[in-house]
Formats: C-alpha cells, structure tokens, sequence
DNA sequence: TGATTAATTAAACAGCGTTCAAATATTGTT
DNA sequence: AACAATATTTGAACGCTGTTTAATTAATCA
C-alpha cells in the first residue's frame, strides 16, 4: 500500500500518466486500464479517482502531453525555405505517428466513443499545429487573406494526416515504408503547386 | 425463447449485423455490446456465437456491408469528366462519412484495438474503392506508369480521407459544414493541377 | 500519547466478452 | 403415438471492466 505523502497528487498524476503511455505503447490500447494503470505505479485503482475525473479525463491528458511532445519536436525543424519546410513539417509528423502508433492513435480515436467534447487546452495545441503550417503558406502567398490562409493550412494538413492514416493502417496496400513518403511528397508538392498557381479563384 | 428454425443461421446472421448497425448509429459505439445486439433480436447473448466467432468478426462484417453500400452510393455517380468525377467522388465520400459517422469511423478505427489482420474481402473491397479513383486519374494522364497511377490515387484519396476525418471531428474550428466542402474543392483541385503540371519527376 | 485529519484501499455494483453444460425444441424411427 | 437422436438456445459462470464509497490505515497536531 503506498503511504501518505510518499507522492504528491501531482507526482501521482505524472506517475500514472507515464505508466498509462507505457502501457499504451507496449501493449495497446487493451491494456489501458484502471487497475493495470494503479497497479503499475503501486496504487490501488481507485486512488486514481482522486486526480483524473475518470479514464476519459486521463486519456485526454496523455493526448495533451503527446500533442506536447510533436509540437516540441516539430519545433525543432529547421528549414527556411517555406515550402520544404512544409515538407519538413509533414515528415516530422508522418514520423512521430510511425514511432508512437499507439499515443498516435488515441489522439484521433478518443472522443469518438465519449460524447465531451476536447478540453480547450487540447483545442488550443491543436491551433498551434496549424499556425506553424499558415506562416509557411503566408510566405508563399504573402497577399493572402486570412480566411485563406487558415483554410489552406487545414486542408494540407488534412492531407497530410490523411496519408498518416492510411500509410499506417497498411490500408494502401504498396510498399508501406517507401510509400509513405512518395506519397507525402507528391502531395505536398503537387497541392503548393497547384495552389500557387491559381488566382484566388477557390470556388 | 426462440425457436429452432424460426430462423436460418444466415437469417440471424443478417438480424444480427443490422440490429447492431442500428444500435451503432443510434447509440453509439458503447451500446454494441453482444448481450445488448442479441437482446434486439430476441435471442441470447451466446447464440450470436454461433453465427460470428466473437464481437470482432461482427464489426468486420459490419464493416464490408458498410464499405458496400459506400461502393454502390459512388457507382451511382455519373459524370464524365474525370477531374470532375474525382470531385464527386470526394463529395459523396464526405456525403456519406456525414450522414454514418459511426459506421464510418468504425471502418477506421476497429483493428487498432485487435490485432487480427483485415480479412481479405474487406481489403478488395478497398481495391475495387482505389481502382474508381485510378480509373480517373488515368484518363487525365494516360501516359502513365501503372506504379504511378496506383500511388497518385492512395496520395489523392488519403488526401480526400483526412479532410473528411479532421471535418467530422471538428478539429478545425472553422465553420464546419461550408469548410469540408470547400477543402475538398481546394484539395482535388490543386493536387491534380499540380499533378498535370508537373512531368515524372515527382521525387 | 491520543485525537484529528487526510490518504488509500477493499469491496461492491452493474456491465462486458466468451464458454459451455444443461435445457429445450425439432426431427427421424419404430 | 411414443421414444430416441439431434440440433438449437439458453443461463450461469469466469474473469475482466469503470466507478463509487464505507472502512481502514497512516500522518499530523495538541
């Protein structure tokens, strides 16, 4: 039994986070219990009532750390040219999906079944994903208005994620390692292409 | 009590997957249960598994009549230009992600959670999905690798995919209903523009 | 040390997927 | 018509789930 005070409430919230990711990511999506979570940190199931609302609440928590943790290495990217950086910015998020499949996952999976809607913090990482991908296109197309702008950045990115999905669900049937890439490419390519050499006739 | 012959096992087979495509739609992915699928049709729980080898098997045969009646919806699209007709097709992808969400999200998000492959079936219908998608693309460029052709139309349709993904999950916080629409225009649109206007070199 | 307060748990509840012996209904045979 | 054989369906059981709460244990204060 852990004792009193042996963990603050906020060390116990960061422990059984951490222990929640390891799980997720060793095991899946399965194994993501109240029991197995408190057990793996040396609690009983129910102290974990006294932190997270209920295991809906902790798995929006471990989406914010995850969603965290790509904007922190996506921060790292570092290419001026605002087109390859675009490239850059789907690579880096193409990548992170292939090495955490299953935190990947849950950020998108989550949510469907429970009918809260996303905390507004979660809202908020989620427009700062996009903000990076604006000031790219707002480079590439300075005279631009901002409704563009934020309905451009979402529909690449859409793209983007869309090639997430189905290169890693090996829905596509092709050389899924090879084909990921190719295909982030093309369309990263083919759509700023396409995109700078219109009028702003997007109708 | 039901009786023996009241129905074939095909016939409860067939109550079975539409009482749980119902109570999919109607209550959400938490309420398919198999006591609550087998309580719907009159039968006990453990009948279903006479018909299904477990709750698994249900949704993947959920899935096929979902990706079915997907199919025949987009077979009844008619129109002759190709770029318009890939249009159509995204539009009535979206149509239908819209009007089933959680028949259409099941598609995506079941076999994350079991680790048993997709059965074969379920891949062709996939197949024949990217083969309508091909058809078109090859239409606009006929002088095409057959490699490419089958890459451009994943690329295009993971494209399409995740706008409708990021639309229905509200993840854009733009005005839902008027955005998807206008993403997939933006999105066919320049990707092909900028497809055509390139030669091969897409590396 | 004893009383108070706070942290933690164990047990309970209703529900889950799945299995299987038992009960029931149909069929075939005499 | 009655009985045996066979096929169908169930109900109970097992071990799991999320969640709540009374009881227990440990730390703090007087």
């Amino acid at each position: 039994m852990a004792r009193r005070n042996d963990h603050s409430k906020e060390e116990l919230r960061e422990m059984a986070l951490a222990a929640a990711e390891k799980l997720l990511q060793q095991e899946g999506l399965k194994s993501l219990s109240a029991r197995r979570v408190a057990s793996e940190i040396g609690y009983s199931a129910g102290s974990l009532y006294t932190v997270f609302t209920n295991l809906d609440d902790l798995c929006w928590q471990l989406n914010a750390r995850t969603l965290t943790q790509l904007l922190t290495e996506l921060d790292g990217i570092n290419v001026a040219d605002p087109a390859q950086r675009l490239l850059a910015y789907g690579r880096g998020y193409l990548d992170f999906a292939h090495r955490n499949p299953q935190r990947w996952a849950l950020l998108f999976e989550h949510g469907t079944t429970s009918e809260v809607e996303a905390p507004q913090w979660l809202s908020e990482r989620i427009d700062s994903l996009f903000a990076r991908v604006e000031a790219c296109l707002q480079a590439l197309k300075q005279d631009m208005s901002r409704s563009e702008c934020m309905l451009t950045a979402r529909t690449l990115w859409s793209g983007v994620h869309g090639v997430a999905v189905l290169a890693l669900r090996q829905k596509l049937f092709l050389d899924q390692a090879r084909s990921a890439e190719l295909m982030l490419q093309q369309l990263v390519h083919h759509f700023i292409k396409g995109w700078l050499a219109e009028g702003d006739n997007n109708a």
